[in-house]
Parts: structure tokens; sequence; C-alpha cells
RNA sequence: GCCGCUAUCGUCUAGGGGACUAGGACGCCGCCCUCUCACGGCGGAAACCGGGGUUCGAAUCCCCGUAGCGGUACCA
């Protein structure tokens, strides 16, 4: 089995492309296959190395490798030329300066019928369409579809200036390449009896194809940048963990039983098969991708987390806020914003001032706070710091709710943070009795 | 317009004639846990697009309709 996917060249990898390419490597990987990297390029300009180099990068993230490659379609003009040469010499195509208004004057002409154009001798180059019968597209996931020939339009396959279509040059790459599986997005569905009718002209063997079912947003229509994530790279920035993202994806089209949802790449080499590929479009959903990533965030060790977040946000020791994080984020995205203020301060947010340390019984409970801490005796660790608190609030009489959130406010400067012991325990004695002060001080001012 | 594909909870899906009072997951709602936010646990609401067939029996098969999507380029 030899596969081979083929990115956009445009730049950023799309999640449908992503998800293309995934399924691809699955199925080569799960049936000791060759895959191979073809760009699509038969547009000569279209492949700017900075694009070449993030759809890379994006593949490289997810742990998407291949065998082969990369190869690209506009390397092999040559060929596509030779082939387009021999088709007119054999009489599959001919030379025709039609042009759209020729076609579609030609198809008001004739009733339900494609266009046929006649031997010019200059102009494009189209296929010869056979007149009658059928050419059958058998589909891994679809079935078998007829379509009628004489309903099918001669198609160009060269321009005038001799650049093949794309069109023929998949089929002539495919062809030399030896691809025997083709797996690609639905849209091309239509498109493939044309395919096969160059294959059928040149000689060329017929590789099974699979058509994926598309991939919309929200709204039922093309994913787009107003659905937010649109490509690997926005799911990247986002926080989300590439093994997540696999997971995610491999769901989006393809079920393996009734209640299995997390796959390892393991297991999913061995399990995904096209044949259980589901043919309805799929919407993309970011908030089940969250959720998913949560849980995989959740599993990760601590140290294997940190590292992911040092290389993520950019800031190093890290450690400690990560284990008092961990099961409160779902993206590396979320975990600054939660620990910052053990790295800068309080943060300033007046809102959450004024409304937890503006309330009458603030004042008791930092100073009940402050005096129980300020005697608690080393070790300055969360075991001894949850029960001078405690006590504290005991003495208080104040609900435990009246105590900890003043005290929170007065050392993060908001109303959310990690648990409040944990939070005393990882600032430690010094800065937790400044920030403390500092809070009482700002109260007796305002 | 023409050709084609698709159609199960809001979303991803399981289902391939009787096991379906249609299963799981996200999200949502409620309860529990609780120092905030989360996490976690428990429970709940929520779907077979419509109409005809076939059959003793249809979510499952066929036809029609409807809707969505794709193709119809000297784009990929």
């Amino acid at each position: 089995m030899r596969v081979r996917f083929p990115p956009s060249p445009t730049g950023a990898l799309h999640i449908g492309n992503a998800r293309t390419a995934l399924y691809n490597w699955l199925l080569a990987r799960g049936h000791d296959g060759t895959l191979v990297l073809r760009i699509e390029d038969t547009d000569r300009e279209r492949s700017t190395p900075e694009n070449e180099q993030s759809i890379f990068e994006a593949l490289e993230w997810l742990g998407v490798d291949w065998d082969e490659g990369p190869t690209y379609q506009s390397a092999n003009a040559e060929r596509h030329a030779e082939v387009v040469e021999q088709l007119i010499a054999d009489g599959h195509a001919y030379r025709s300066t039609a042009g759209p208004e020729e076609v579609r004057a030609y198809k008001e002409a004739h009733e339900s019928r494609g266009f046929r154009g006649a031997e010019e001798g200059e102009g494009a180059v189209r296929l010869r369409v056979p007149d009658e019968g059928v050419t059958v597209v058998r589909d891994v996931v679809r079935g078998e579809t007829a379509f009628e020939n004489t309903l099918l339009d001669d198609l160009v396959i060269a321009r005038a200036d001799g650049t093949p279509i794309y069109h023929l040059a998949v089929v002539v790459d495919d062809a030399d390449a030896g691809i025997t599986h083709v797996v690609r997005g639905a849209d091309h569905y239509s498109n493939t009896p044309k395919q096969i009718l160059i294959q059928q002209a040149m000689g060329a063997p017929t590789p099974v194809y699979a058509h994926l079912p598309l991939l919309h947003g929200p709204d039922g229509k093309k994913l787009s940048k107003r659905h937010g994530a649109t490509s690997v790279e926005d799911l990247r920035e986002a926080g989300y963990l590439p093994e997540a993202v696999i997971n995610y994806l491999a769901l989006l089209g393809w079920g393996y039983d009734e209640e299995t949802t997390f796959h390892t790449v393991d297991e999913l080499k061995e399990r995904f098969s096209l044949e259980r590929v589901s043919k309805a479009p799929a919407v993309f959903d970011e908030q089940k991708l969250r959720w998913m990533n949560g849980r995989y965030l959740r599993e990760l060790s601590v140290d294997e987390l940190t590292a992911r977040l040092e290389a993520f946000t950019g800031h190093t020791g890290l450690r400690d806020a990560v284990a008092i994080t961990q099961d409160k984020i779902s993206t590396l995205a979320e975990f600054w914003p939660l620990a910052r203020s053990f790295f800068e301060g309080p943060v300033d947010d007046p809102d959450a001032r004024a409304k937890v340390l503006g309330k009458p019984e603030a004042t008791d409970a930092l100073t009940q706070v402050r005096s129980a801490l300020g005697e608690l005796a080393e070790p300055w660790e969360q075991e001894g710091v949850e029960r001078v608190l405690r006590d504290a609030v005991e003495r208080s009489g104040l609900k435990a709710k009246q105590v900890f959130q003043p005290l929170r406010v007065a050392l993060t400067g908001t109303t959310v943070s990690p648990g409040i012991f944990e939070t005393v325990a990882l600032l430690g004695r010094d800065e937790t009795l400044a920030r403390v002060d500092e809070a009482s001080r700002g109260r007796q001012a305002a």
C-alpha cells in the first residue's frame, strides 16, 4: 500500500487538511504502508518557502511523519507534457481554442450533453470523453456511483501555454509513484470520474479511492476564520496538546465503537479503518476539543506539563505553580492568567477588590489571618497553613468563605485562583504577609 | 440550470430488519463535593427530515419530496 497526502500549498495547515493528512497517516502506519508527501502546486507560484515551512512545522508538531518527499508537482512538468503529447498522438486528446463562452454555447445548443470540441491544432489540450457508457467511481466510504460519460465535458488537461491542469498532474504523478490509495476530501468526489477517464486514456491503473466528509463550522458553513481556530497553528497557539488534537480529529468523521472516546496514537493506528468513516459532513466543535484537551492535560505528569508550559509561555521555574493549577486548566493558554500573580504580584482588578475587600468583615478577616499566619512556626507548608487558617476562621466567627476570599484577593488580586492553602504555601511566609499587609493598608486608605 | 453526494439528540457519533422504552461523549440543567474557579461524582432534559412503499416487523431496504453540501474553470 502506497498512499500520499497533499497538504494545501497556500499557507497554514487547515484543520480539514490536517484531518485528511491524519487519516492517510493512520492508514499507512496501520498497514505497513508507505506514505508519500506531495505538494500540489501545478499552479507554479503557490508554494512559497514560508508556506511550506509552516505546513511542515504543523505536521511535525502533530507527529505526522512521512516516508518519501516532499515532492512537488511543478517539478514534474516535463513528464506531464510528455503524457499530454502522447495522449494527443494516441487520439485521446486534442487541441482546441474553445473557451468558457464556446462551452456554454455548445451546452445550450445540445440539451443535457457535455461539451465536445473539435481538433484545431492549437489552444488548450482537451481529453476526448467517450460519447457513451458510464464511468464508475468505486469509493471505500461512499460505495459505487456511475457517471454518464455523455454528460461529462471534454475537460482541459493542459493550458495553451503547455502547463498541466491539476487533474492531469495528480493522475500522472500518482501513477508514476505507484500510489494505490487516494484518501482526500469529498470536494473531489465529482472530479473523480475525470481523473479515472485520464487514467484509462493513459492506460494507468485506478487506485482505491476514499472521499472524506467535509468539515463545517458551527453554522453549517465552510469552516472559516470567524469560527475561531481554522488551522493547526491556531490550535497550537490556543494551547491545545497535539495528542488531544489528533484524538479529536480522528473522531470527526470516524467512530470506533459504542463508547470508546479516547485513543492513543498507537491505538488509532491499529483501530482506524476507512470502512468506518462516516459519510455525512461533520461540524468542528471546539468545546469538545477543549474538554478532551483538559483530560489529556490532567493525565500528564507535573514534570511533563511543566516542560510544555515553560515552552509555551516562555517562562521558567513554573513547576510549583503547575502542580497546583493542573486540574484547573483545560489548555496551556489558561495557565498564565491563573498563575501570573505568583510571579508578578497581585493583579490589578478593581472590581474584585471593591467587591471582596470592600465587605465590612474583610478587615477583621485579614487581621485574624495576619496574626494567625504571623505566628505559624516553620516549616511553612500547606498542612500547617491550612491548620492555622482554619483555626483563624474558627476564632473569627465568620464563614470560611468570608475569610478566604479577602485573603485570596489580598494575595492574588482576583477572586479566582488555585486553592487558598496551596497559594499561601507557594507564596511563602514573607511574600504572603507582605501582600496581606499591603491589602490592609489599601483598605484603610480607602 | 445540469450532475452527484449526504440526512439519528444543539454537536461528534453507535446502530447495518426484530436485542431500540434508540446507546456513548461534548455542551446544557439539577444535586453532591467545596475557600473562589475548576476538577470529580450522581441524576435529568434532548434525536431517527417528511411522505409513500417492501415486510409479520423498519432508524435500518426501495421510491418520491425537502434540505444541506459538493462539482460543473485554460483553480487546486
